[in-house]
DNA sequence: GTCCTGTGCG
DNA sequence: CGCACTGGAC
């Protein structure tokens, strides 16, 4: 049983200096890069372990030989994917200096850089955005139960993410709101409470049936390890059931204000990859899953920029670079797109074959 | 008929 | 990976 909970009270992983608008003069750039494994069996923990202090805060620190300031922290290498990690390295001379050693059996990236032109692409998002009016406006589970308690607000937050996958955010409001008038908006309520009050309640939500049933594991769950309240780490909310990644980084950004990761769904995933923000470790090939787009996008993307980044690429989803036909004729950044008007264009102009 | 701000199962 | 789970909107 590893029950241990290492940090309960969370940090953010790495501190930006805050003010990076002013033009402080102090500020120690970051730079990030792929460790990539060669053909060796060792995985990567293996190697790194020898390295690893752990410190009384709960974060990691790698030192090695010769190189200061080098250190990653278990939140990045969170990553399925075994084949490569991120490292953030803080100041140059750290850079320069893990570039001049070698990890047996690994490989170094370059540091990855932004790509090009991303903040006038982001500016130009942010302009259509203010002007089109999309579906989303607010994030549903923000606001859920803002006047509560702080454990209730945070579990009131969960029961808002489970509910809220593919549904329109009215309609979760009003199961959220059904429930608390109801007073079964606390992990104890919900535990002892009949399934199908809970089905009716939460009706018309998409996937009612099995929404309620995970909403009474999920109770129990919370009641019966966290004390009524709710997981304060990502993998420990992945444990739930109903709960996948997107709904996990979801959760830590607003129930614990702590940024772990960015919230990637299916139009970060894809207007990412249009817009060539995103590939896969060390290639120049499209991202296949959103995780994959999550730790793409977070090896460059300031961290001030990781949660509005999904409401501002949700809403220019839905209205202008949608899955299916694009509007590439009326967005303002098709001139930075490297994937404007190549899918499925205008009507007009049907592709001969 | 097809499309959804996802997750879990085989 | 592909599909089911759900129902309402277009």
């Amino acid at each position: 049983m590893r029950r241990t909970r290492s940090s309960l009270k969370q940090e953010t992983p790495f501190e930006k200096n805050p003010g990076s608008g002013g033009s402080g003069g102090s500020s120690v750039p970051e730079f990030r890069v792929f460790v990539r494994k060669k053909r060796v069996k060792k995985t990567m923990e293996e190697v790194i372990a020898k390295e690893v202090k752990e410190e009384s805060s709960g974060k990691k620190f790698v030192r090695l030989p010769d190189i200061e300031d080098f250190s990653y922290s278990k939140d990045d290498m969170l990553s399925q994917s075994t084949s490569a990690k991120t490292v953030l390295l803080t100041g140059e001379k750290a850079l320069s200096q893990l570039k001049q050693t070698e990890i047996k059996g690994f490989s170094l990236s370059d540091p990855v850089q932004p790509p090009s032109n991303w903040e006038k692409v982001l500016e130009g998002i942010r302009k259509m955005r203010s002007s089109e009016d999309a579906p989303v406006d607010s994030m549903g589970c923000e606001k859920a139960g803002s006047s509560l308690p702080a454990k209730e607000r945070r579990f009131a937050v969960l029961v808002s993410s489970l509910l809220s996958s593919q549904t329109k955010d009215q309609i979760n409001h009003g199961a959220i709101q059904r429930l608390l008038q109801n007073s079964l908006l606390t992990a104890d309520a919900i535990n002892s409470a009949n399934e199908e009050t809970i089905k009716s309640l939460i009706y018309p939500v998409g996937f009612y049936t099995r929404k309620a049933s995970n909403l009474k594991k999920v109770a129990k769950i919370c009641l019966s390890k966290y004390d009524g309240d709710i997981p304060s780490s990502l993998e420990e909310l992945l444990l739930l059931p109903g709960i996948g990644p997107k709904m996990a980084h979801l959760v830590m950004n607003v129930a614990w204000n702590n940024v772990q990761g960015i919230c990637v769904d299916t139009h970060v995933h894809r207007i990412s990859n249009r817009l060539g923000w995103v590939s896969r470790p060390g290639t120049k090939q499209k991202t296949r899953t959103p995780e994959e787009t999550r730790e793409s996008l977070q090896l460059w993307l300031p961290k001030e920029e990781w949660v509005p980044i999904n409401p501002l690429l949700v809403g220019f989803g839905q209205t202008i670079c949608t899955p299916l036909r694009p509007r590439c004729a009326i967005c303002a950044v098709s001139d930075l797109c490297p994937s404007a008007f190549k899918e499925a264009a205008s009507p007009s102009t049907t592709p001969k074959k």
